[in-house]
RNA sequence: GCAGGUGUAGCUCAGCUGGAUAGAGCAUCGGUCUUCGGAACCGAGGGCCAUAGGUUCGAAUCCUAUCACCUGUACCA
């Protein structure tokens, strides 16, 4: 609509003056749709800005797509004619084409495999879901990819707990989830130490004999990694992530050595007196970082210089893409730069997707001392509470559908509360009241939708079908109670290519919140069923579809389902 | 020390490519209460936008300094 009022003010103004027009919101007080403010051109012009509305107001005046243009003081108040208004309202796009012929690889998740996933996860689950989906529907190609850490000192200790002290029980055995399994092993592990710190020195042991490949540890390795992997999938499979492919760090090890000793050779790497080999990073200002330690064995930038390197083999990606906590900011920078000395790519093809942790009411998760949150009872929970609403609400739903809405409404609500505040904020989560189901929350927007869909249902319409014509209604049959819910529609293209050029979901989810707030306030002074006139009500079903397709939309880009009833 | 981040209502947070009277949710108080399904809607109170300067017609937003908290800082991940 915007464009449309400037493209229209082109033909008739000069160029230079329309670029520099400034669009606001109407505030609260005042009438009209839109307002344009014309402070920018004061010099240029050497006008005072009621003037140069008075000029534009006149220019505007046989517009067709106003009804009329209002000046209030600097500003112009525009009130968009009904019919041309909602044409533009009800054909708003989707999607677009922003990012078309980019391919994109997000790495997310990074689960270690000693342990289950916890809620410092979910933060990065709820951002490599949303902003993979925000990519693609701003255009791009995404590759889903994961990093799986199995290899390490927290390894060796868990198959250490377990050898010493599991006497051959398995998952099935003790009946718990896998994942659970080890990472009770871990914790098992820590607990002895404390008894026995002795158990340390048989560490560098073990992790010699899983490098030599030895039949026993390297077996418990691989039967144990791959007990968390299949817990960690299920927990996955849950929570609506996936890949399109994972790497693991034990299979990139070898080449990420061989990248160190090349880099050394070449000399973009050089060898410090105890023999590890370091990359100089004084010229950036970020003094050195060791690429390979002294006794040969690799740290965590070997493994990467390799997995980014293979991904580029894998996909020719325009830009790679890792999400991981924001104190590993420092890291990332080592490692974008250190790919480019080697000439794999420059840095423009990497971006650190940093977000702040999540801290308990009392400080840091910490595993060794059990405040971490694990994932799969948070979510059982979460799906216990809704669960019981449900059960209350909807009492003839069949037991199978009841348990599906509540894994729906589980996964809004931390979806939601995790995707709410600005990636780049510490959020401190307290179990007891931070994940809601009122108010401002996941499970609001979901209830929006359902209740569009209610109406659907009650007038016995199917709104796919509805949605694809255009002849089931008139636009001039809608009125200006319509008006604020057109405007809101309208703003969801710049909301979706903000949000992907920022890479932040954040800015879908207040979107949406301000969407579903005008849709809610909007049915509840104004029947759609009910309405005056039958054009009318076509009209306001229309409004109602294509309300919910942006929902709808916004919220798959988050990664929540709207679920059928609720 | 240096680098990065954060500081907005009692609480949790939007707003930060500068624009009219700074917005939500929770909590508190009051209303809608035979409804297209109330996980909803309407309203009230509640703010020196950390502090001090500066730029500008205009600053929560940009610049500088200060304070507070968080994170990182050469072979952890």
């Amino acid at each position: 609509m915007e464009q449309l009022i400037l493209d229209y003010l082109t033909q008739n103004w000069s160029a230079d003056h329309v670029a520099k027009l400034n669009f606001s919101p109407v505030p609260k007080g005042q009438s009209g749709d839109l307002a344009v403010n014309f402070f920018a051109l004061t010099k240029e012009l050497g006008k005072s800005p009621i003037e140069i509305g008075k000029e534009v107001a006149e220019i505007l005046q046989d517009c067709p797509l106003l009804e009329k243009a209002e000046q209030s003081g600097p500003y112009l108040n525009l009130f968009f004619s009904i019919e041309k208004f909602f044409e533009q309202a009800l054909s708003t796009q989707l999607e677009s084409d922003l990012l078309e012929n980019k391919t994109i690889v997000v790495e997310y998740s990074g689960p270690n495999t000693n342990k289950p996933l916890h809620l410092g996860h979910m933060r990065n689950h709820a951002l490599g879901i949303s902003v993979s989906n925000l990519l693609e529907s701003a255009g791009g190609n995404i590759k889903r990819v994961n990093i799986i850490n199995d290899k390490g000192l927290a390894l060796a200790k868990t198959m250490l707990a377990y050898d010493r002290f599991q006497n051959g029980e398995t998952p099935e055995s003790a009946d718990k989830k896998p994942d659970q399994f080890v990472g009770d092993c871990y914790v098992q592990y820590e607990t002895e130490y404390k008894k026995n710190p002795e158990l340390e020195k048989e560490l560098p042991e073990i992790m010699r004999l899983w490098e030599a490949q030895d039949p026993k540890w390297y077996g418990l390795w691989r039967t144990m990694t791959d007990w968390v992997l299949e817990g960690v999938e299920q927990t996955y499979t849950r929570q609506g992530v996936w890949f399109d492919k994972a790497y693991k760090e034990s299979d990139m090890y070898e080449e990420g050595k061989a990248m160190a000793y090349d880099g050394l050779e070449r000399g973009v790497f050089y060898k410090s007196e105890d023999g590890a080999i370091l990359i100089d990073l004084e010229e950036e200002d970020l003094g050195q970082k060791a690429v390979l330690r002294a006794d040969g064995t690799a740290i965590y930038l070997t493994n990467d210089l390799a997995t980014d390197r293979k991904r580029y083999e894998d996909y020719k990606y325009d830009l790679m893409i890792h999400v991981v906590a924001d104190e590993q900011a420092y890291y990332f920078k080592t490692l974008f730069i250190s790919l480019e000395k080697l000439g794999v790519l420059t840095r423009e093809h990497f971006h650190h997707l940093s977000y702040g942790l999540v801290n308990l009411p009392d400080g840091r998760m910490k595993s060794r001392e059990g405040t971490v949150v694990d994932a799969d009872n948070l979510m059982d929970e979460l799906s216990g509470i809704a669960k019981a609403e449900i059960s209350t609400r909807n009492p003839e739903l069949p037991e199978a559908e009841q348990h599906k809405i509540a894994e729906q409404i589980m996964n809004g609500a931390w979806k939601f509360f995790l995707l709410r505040t600005s990636p780049n904020k510490t959020i401190t989560f307290d179990a007891k009241k931070s994940i809601d189901f009122q108010g401002a929350t996941g499970p609001y927007l979901q209830y929006a939708g359902v209740r569009i869909k209610s109406i659907f249902e009650k007038e016995g319409i199917d709104m796919t079908d509805y949605m694809s014509q255009t002849s089931n209604y008139k636009l001039s049959a809608f009125t200006d109670s319509e008006k604020p819910l057109g405007v809101k529609i309208l703003e969801w293209p710049k909301v979706l290519t903000r949000s992907a050029e920022g890479k932040n979901p954040t800015l879908i989810v207040t979107y949406l919140l301000e969407l579903a707030q005008s849709w809610s306030s909007f049915y509840a002074e104004n029947s759609v069923l009910g309405a005056e006139t039958e054009e009318l009500k076509q009209a306001r079903l229309a409004l109602a579809g294509k309300v919910y397709s942006i929902l709808e939309k916004g919220l798959e880009i988050l990664g929540i389902e709207i679920p059928e009833r609720m």
